[in-house]
RNA sequence: GCGGGCGUGCUGGAACUUGGUAGACAGGCCAGGUUUAGGUCCUGGUGCUCGCAAGAGCGUGGGGGUUCGAGUCCCUCCGCCCGCACCA
């Protein structure tokens, strides 16, 4: 379509696709979103810095309202940050390696690096579409050897300090994707990637020292200016830190100590036996020659055999059997009797627990269905506790019994009084525990990076020289996974030479976590074609952390604390100064289709593609941000689209008509009547969008706000265009709708803008509000007798308290309430309302 | 079971800062107008009940409380959603 289709008078409707087409051709061909590093002649040192990033994609088939969604919302703030003054980076690159590709490639034989590239396109195109602001020249896939060369690199400096290593550790196993998996990827027992039930299995695996950083990445949440505090709170159940004792328990008869985690010292001497996980690599040896060898055996097998849902869905029938052992309780000298039971697990403290059925409901359904003693050792102070004796299991707080020296004590002073006395003659010590895990990053596929390790008969295991990254991924013919690494397979591209004493050598032939990938790609999107480093140190401190992060609440624990953690290594390995990658977190809410969440089975998806075809991508853009709260889910409706895109034809036909009848320039000064209540309603909506946008996110009202702008233009612009400053005020008022609109509607707010101020709106300042015209000479007074609404009546805004009741008084329909009733109290909020509470 | 959040018209939602006009703005529906026609556009109406109207009564999941005044604060019950779930 020809370009003069849209300028104003010449064409009869608002043509979003001729309109968008042409100002995408402007920020392409002008580089309007590219931004400059410190460092190059075109950097502008005079702004601030911003870094607004949305999470990057995986990129599969197509874009899905959800990207829509993510995008749309933090190019809305990226265009808002702009107009306030700021220096904005705001990037875009793409997840490229993983499973999906990978599965897809078994079934179609297609390479999945061609499907990925096919779907990238599909990705770039549609972004394109939808007009969001990228700096295009920073783009980036994550399975480009330019790019996973420094995820090799990360890699190696990770091992030189020790926080990759590799070691045999039970883990969990995926059998349809035959792959390993990390803890924060198995939900409720389940592989977050395909559903299916995981195995554990005991195997050797490449980890990240996650755990060293537990106790940071709790006290770090301090330097974080705004997360949700949901995210902040699943964060730190999943690091789940307790305080306690480690305490040791003695098994004479065969000279082992057993150490356990306990957070309940103070109830040490109610240990009425002792209990091991069925992991736990000394149960064998216990058993070993007593009359329960066979039956614990057998136990142990089982186990191994159920799933941890299976032995969490048995939640309270507990099970176990007799090692025909005992330990000696450090407190008190007392031998007790050990078990093996599966509710204890070997993942959490030492695979240990000391059992104290009195105190702790799990030790007291165990003794229960075993019959063993159960000591009660501290009694509650509320009367009816005390008196009950079968208030057990007692998980309170209250006074020491059966507990020797300590007797008669408060139980939780006595707590630190039993760490010390144990701690002197080395029985035990103060500590304290996590939840969680060392980060399980290899994986037994394909399409990921290959880890950067050579194993030698010779040497050992070899990290690969720096000079020799990237380790390219061969291409193979059979992606088919078997339990071990497809890579396998490819024999020339294994067998290698040892880097350090050139014999021969075969490389490992796992492939990392996509977690990996993602825990750093917006570092690399800050210098993306540096070939000598992974990142300028000066850069990357210049524009780190990120200011606005955007995405989907589903990474609260995964990519999120993942890329916390490989900050706080990058810091320590020293190429960052920054300790956390993000400094604000806005997690949007998921859009679902009549009610449900949209897949490809249920078959009630939204195809982004096809409605920016038929409504364009400014409606699409807008309906999504209106739509609700963004940080909330909201249900898709195909009338909603249709009721944005009338609002967005009508401003577009009104500012038609206001470039025909109105010449640019004129001033508001002096604006009075009608004119004066537009103009002081166009700045309502500047105060109401800004306020609106940031920091409250609340991005439909502040839609709202510019619809009743641009309604009230409707009501007032016939009776404005004779009067001396009318015209100025209509034009004001549209180009200021325009201006406010386009965060959400980028390329109709450009356009109207164009026509009106025959300027480009996206180098305009925000519009900022006079507070004078946001202060009213007149308002409505509310007037209630008992609270009761009676009368709204309009006053000056200086009107005088006595005045406000006065007048109050006065109102016939208040009269009428106050008919033979003595006013006994008369509440005058200035500004707002009257009260006249009567009897 | 534990922790957190939510509950407002037919629907999505608004009422923020500070307890002070409940239902902004939209969608849907109803009526009228423009149009050869329209899935276009414009105007009006739309919480419930009574009433021609003016107006009155009721109304934010149920019950109770604080207050001149409660969607908002407190207690309690019900329902829905999310997270965690043998973590010693």
């Amino acid at each position: 379509m020809a370009d003069s289709e849209t300028r104003p008078g010449t064409d009869e409707r608002y043509d979003p696709q001729a309109i968008e087409r042409k100002w995408q051709l402007v920020w392409e061909a002008e580089n309007t979103w590219v931004v400059a590093n410190p460092g190059s002649p075109e950097f502008d040192e005079s702004k601030p810095k911003s870094y607004v990033l949305e999470m990057l994609p995986y990129p599969s088939g197509e874009p899905h309202v959800g990207h829509l969604k993510t995008y749309s919302v933090g190019d809305a703030i990226a265009h808002f940050r702009r107009r306030r003054g700021y220096r904005v980076v705001h990037p875009m690159g793409y997840d490229a390696f993983g499973l999906p590709a990978e599965n897809a490639a078994i079934q179609t034989g297609e390479h999945p690096r061609e499907a990925t590239e096919k779907s990238i396109a599909s990705f770039r195109e549609q972004f394109m579409r939808w007009g969001i602001s990228i700096d295009w020249t920073r783009e980036l896939g994550t399975h480009e050897p330019s790019y996973y060369r420094w995820t090799q690199w990360i890699f190696l400096k990770l091992y030189e300090r020790g926080l990759a290593h590799r070691h045999e550790a039970p883990v969990h196993w995926c059998p349809k994707d035959q792959t390993v998996l990390a803890n924060e990827q198995v939900i409720d027992g389940h592989c977050e990637r395909c559903g299916t039930l995981v195995e554990l299995r005991q195997l050797e695996q490449w980890f990240f020292r996650i755990t060293e950083y537990a106790q940071q990445l709790l006290d770090d949440f301090e330097l974080l200016e705004s997360w949700p505090e949901n995210v902040v709170t699943m964060q730190r159940n999943w690091i789940g830190r307790s305080e306690g004792a480690e305490v040791v328990f003695r098994c004479g008869e065969l000279d082992l100590d057993f150490p356990v985690f306990t957070t309940r010292p103070d109830t040490l001497f109610g240990a009425t036996f002792f209990v091991l996980a069925p992991e736990h690599p000394l149960t064998e040896q216990l058993a070993e020659g007593t009359e329960h060898e066979q039956a614990v055996r057998e136990y142990v097998n089982e186990s191994a055999r159920a799933s941890a849902e299976e032995r969490a869905d048995e939640a309270h029938q507990k099970t176990g059997v007799p090692l025909g052992r005992e330990v000696v309780n450090p407190v008190n000298g007392e031998r007790i009797p050990m078990f093996v039971a599966d509710y204890v697990l070997m993942e959490y403290g030492t695979g240990a627990i000391m059992a104290v059925p009195a105190h702790d409901e799990r030790d007291y359904e165990f003794a229960k269905a075993f019959g063993l003693p159960i000591r009660r050792v501290i009694e509650g102070t509320d009367p009816e506790q005390a008196r009950d004796d079968d208030g057990l299991p007692f998980s309170g707080d209250g006074q020491m019994v059966n507990s020797d020296r300590f007797d008669g004590e408060h139980n939780r002073e006595a707590y630190g009084e039993i760490v010390s006395w144990l701690a002197s003659d080395g029985r035990g010590e103060a500590a304290v525990n996590y939840r969680l895990r060392d980060w399980l990053v290899s994986r037994q596929r394909y399409w990921g990076a290959p880890i950067p390790i050579v194993y030698c008969d010779e040497c050992g295991m070899i990290p690969v020289p720096e000079d020799q990254l990237p380790i390219l991924l061969p291409d193979v013919e059979d992606y088919a996974p078997k339990g071990r690494s497809p890579l396998a397979a490819a024999e020339d591209w294994v067998r290698t030479e040892c880097p350090s004493c050139g014999g021969d050598a075969r490389r490992e032939t796992d492939t990392m976590d996509t977690f990996v990938d993602s825990s750093w790609y917006f570092l690399r999107y800050l210098d993306p074609k540096n070939d000598e480093q992974c990142w300028s140190k000066e850069v990357a401190n210049y524009w780190m952390p990120v200011d606005q992060y955007i995405g989907g609440v589903e990474h609260a624990i995964l990519h999120l604390m993942y890329a916390r953690f490989f900050i706080k290594a990058l810091h320590d390995i020293g190429v960052l100064e920054v300790r956390e990658p993000f400094a604000n977190l806005f997690t949007q809410g998921m859009i679902t289709r009549d009610g449900a969440k949209m897949s490809k089975s249920r078959g009630n998806t939204v195809s982004p593609a096809e409605n920016v075809e038929r409504f364009g991508a400014d409606s699409l853009r807008t309906y999504i941000c209106f739509m609700g709260p963004p940080i909330k889910g909201g249900d898709w409706s195909d009338e909603g689209v249709e009721g944005i895109f009338r609002f967005l034809a009508r401003l577009w036909r009104l500012g038609r008509e206001v470039a025909g009848r109105a010449e640019p320039g004129g001033s508001t000064d002096g604006a009075d009547g009608h004119a004066r209540e537009l103009l002081a309603k166009a700045h309502w909506a500047i105060d109401k969008a800004t306020r609106d946008i940031e920091p409250r996110f609340q991005f439909n009202t502040a839609i709202a706000a510019v619809m009743e702008l641009v309604n009230e233009i409707y009501r007032l612009k016939d009776g404005l265009y004779g009067e001396p400053t009318g015209a100025a005020t209509v034009r004001f008022a549209t180009a200021t709708a325009a201006s406010l609109l386009f965060p959400f509607a980028p390329h109709l707010g450009a356009e109207v803008y164009e026509w009106l101020e025959d300027a480009r709106v996206w180098e305009q300042p925000w519009p900022e509000a006079d507070p004078e015209l946001l202060e009213r000479d007149t308002y409505m007074l509310v007037v209630q007798v008992n609270g009761k609404l009676r009368d709204r009546i309009e006053v000056a805004a200086d009107t005088e308290e006595g005045e406000l009741v006065e007048l109050a008084k006065g109102s016939q329909n208040v009269q009428r309430h106050l008919d033979g009733k003595a006013i006994v109290k008369e509440i005058v909020v200035p500004g707002r309302l009257v009260n006249l509470v009567v009897r």
